[in-house]
DNA sequence: TGTTTCAGTGTAAAGGATTACAGTCCAGAA
DNA sequence: TTCTGGACTGTAATCCTTTACACTGAAACA
């Protein structure tokens, strides 16, 4: 027994009862091509009398358009992606599009999988957060015209795929700029999943503050938090052992930070008195901490809702090349980086 | 452009190369159906050869079956719900059924037209997490067939609907009964969104603690968190004002257990001294919390998992009746709730 | 009156797969 | 030798809509 069991209202059904055609009951309906006002009224009465409702299979095999759109995300218990998850489907439900969502745990053989499955579902186009490696599986599908937006982080060697992803250099350059200007070192980075876009741009852009503040060797630290909670969580640990302790750790993303402030909870030390700490990303519950969260904030609705938007564009004229867009950021003080005007709670 | 600009090959193109008829393609390509070693060779040859993905539409109409299921919340930011999904989507591929994913924000309207949406797209069966109010509309879908579940809330007089929920009874009692017994009163409870299942039967099992523990009615406390961030935080404010000031407050949901840490934070209070707190639902951050936050852990992605279970067997039995579900919670001890031996931090 | 025109309608062909039914062919039985 | 049965294959119907094209009848025009 599934969704279509006493055997549904068809086209026709609603033809013969309104004494008319298939093709003139298709065009009331859709309000396509002419017809009279009596027939508007008789094919409207019959196809409320019987709750007609198109088969929408039927529909997009005709109309070789299914409005459905994939979305491919990493880590989708991530608030980070949760957020962009929620953008998309707002702006998705605007189009009436709907939107398969996927998961590949940063699995690159999974992103394959995924990808060809839904392309042989017809979706109209594709949202993709890429998880490390070569893409060039993505190659046959784009020649074969796939509609491909990335988001959040860029494709390696894309070739003309519009990226829709934050300003992460500029941001991270904030915050390391924001730390070093207290005169806090070193300043110790705790890096989210290598070899991603965003992690190298972010770590460009404390290579360029450090530059700026003409940093020593040593007062740059860089700890590998590989973008899960254990291994971030050890890698601070470690990080706050050794001599002289930093007096300031960025953390490449959300995971990252709790495990940080985990960490020098752990050790017993003091934030930001002791160690002051930075995040990249806001989420819900970076306010609640204790100390309350500063971080880089990232606006993952608004991405969402453009990457629904370029795609929109993209199925619409192929690829103008030039839509890609990078989001700006904003430092959000709290009190974990030290600073005495942000440092109150504030209230939600 | 779109996902099929050169026009993909087809089931004939293949049938053409391999000089054999559509019909037996299709056999050899689902292994159905008698063919001989000599087809089944030219068949997969030629198909490989001109990389052959077969039209889903074209399958789904002519099959009636879509392996398509539609999951609708009414918070994807959530992190229960995100957990959720996170079951949904695992369970769902390894079936190969892809997820259509929607958010109702909890307005029963706009829930009402997302299942008509996805009916109209022919899913084979709906995982549903009602919102409050009258379901209805949903009674001529059911009559059509709707393969349908309930996840975490059971519907208000459902007729047959098998429900996937956590044991928020139990649950609730537990963990009133846990701050009761240390003496701790008035009790205070942070409801989260009225009239649904979960605050009702939340609700029920602390009555029954109170009950128990034989409580005037003074010690018991009501605060309406109306579900959101700003109306929870304020209603926990107020909370904290009345005198006798509550000494525990027991929070129906992740999203009201931070507000009221955060209430009583910027009243200045210490937490548990001063006021022990529990929240329902675990969730990534609240072990990164001051305190870490004790709470009545359910397992949503369990819940995610055995949803689409028994979605499974109403799609292929139709309503059998008894397969809903009643998942145990365990109150997860931490420091928030006073507790001498869970209070030390933890290891992620 | 005889043509045009055009609004309104119907017929039938896509769209791309699955599958019931009807062959064909050959080995083995009578 | 003729028949039976089974293995294999092909033809065409089916799933349900949309829409190109053909048609009708009446108004508008000469």
């Amino acid at each position: 027994m599934s969704v279509r069991s006493p055997k549904p209202t068809q086209l026709k059904d609603v033809a013969e009862r309104a004494g008319m055609s298939t093709a003139t009951v298709s065009r009331v309906l859709n309000g396509q091509g002419p017809f009279s006002e009596d027939a508007r009224a008789r094919v409207l009465k019959a196809a409320q009398g019987l709750d007609y409702h198109p088969n929408w299979l039927a529909q997009s095999l005709r109309g070789r358009r299914t409005n459905t759109i994939g979305l491919i995300l990493p880590d989708i218990e991530n608030p980070f992606f949760t957020s962009l998850v929620k953008g998309v489907e707002q702006a998705a439900s605007e189009r009436d599009w709907n939107v398969i969502l996927c998961n590949t745990d940063e699995d690159l053989h999974r992103e394959e999988v995924l990808v060809r499955t839904l392309v042989e579902r017809r979706i109209d186009g594709l949202i993709l957060c890429p998880v490390a490696g070569s893409h060039a599986y993505l190659m046959p599908h784009l020649e074969r015209g796939l509609a491909l937006v990335s988001v959040n982080r860029t494709l390696p060697g894309r070739r003309g795929v519009p990226a829709i992803v934050a300003d992460n250099e500029q941001g991270a350059y904030e915050a390391a700029r924001h730390l070093l200007a207290k005169g806090l070192r070193p300043l110790a980075l705790l890096l989210g999943t290598p070899k991603l876009s965003t992690t190298e741009a972010r770590l460009a852009g404390c290579r360029r503050a450090a530059a700026e503040f003409r940093l020593r060797a040593g007062d740059l630290r860089v700890a590998m938090g590989l973008g899960r909670m254990g291994p971030g969580y050890k890698a601070a640990l470690e990080c706050l052992e050794a001599r002289p302790r930093p007096r300031a750790i960025f953390a490449f993303n959300n995971l990252m930070a709790e495990a940080a402030l985990m960490a020098i909870h752990y050790r017993g030390l003091r934030c930001p008195g002791d160690v002051a700490l930075i995040g990249f990303d806001d989420f819900r519950s970076a306010a609640a901490m204790t100390p309350p969260l500063t971080v880089v904030e990232q606006d993952p609705i608004g991405m969402g809702r453009r990457a629904v938007e370029v795609l929109a564009e993209v199925i619409a004229n192929g690829r103008p090349g030039a839509m890609s867009t990078r989001l700006p950021t904003r430092l959000l003080l709290r009190a974990s980086c030290g600073c005495p005007d942000g440092s109150g709670r504030e209230h939600p």
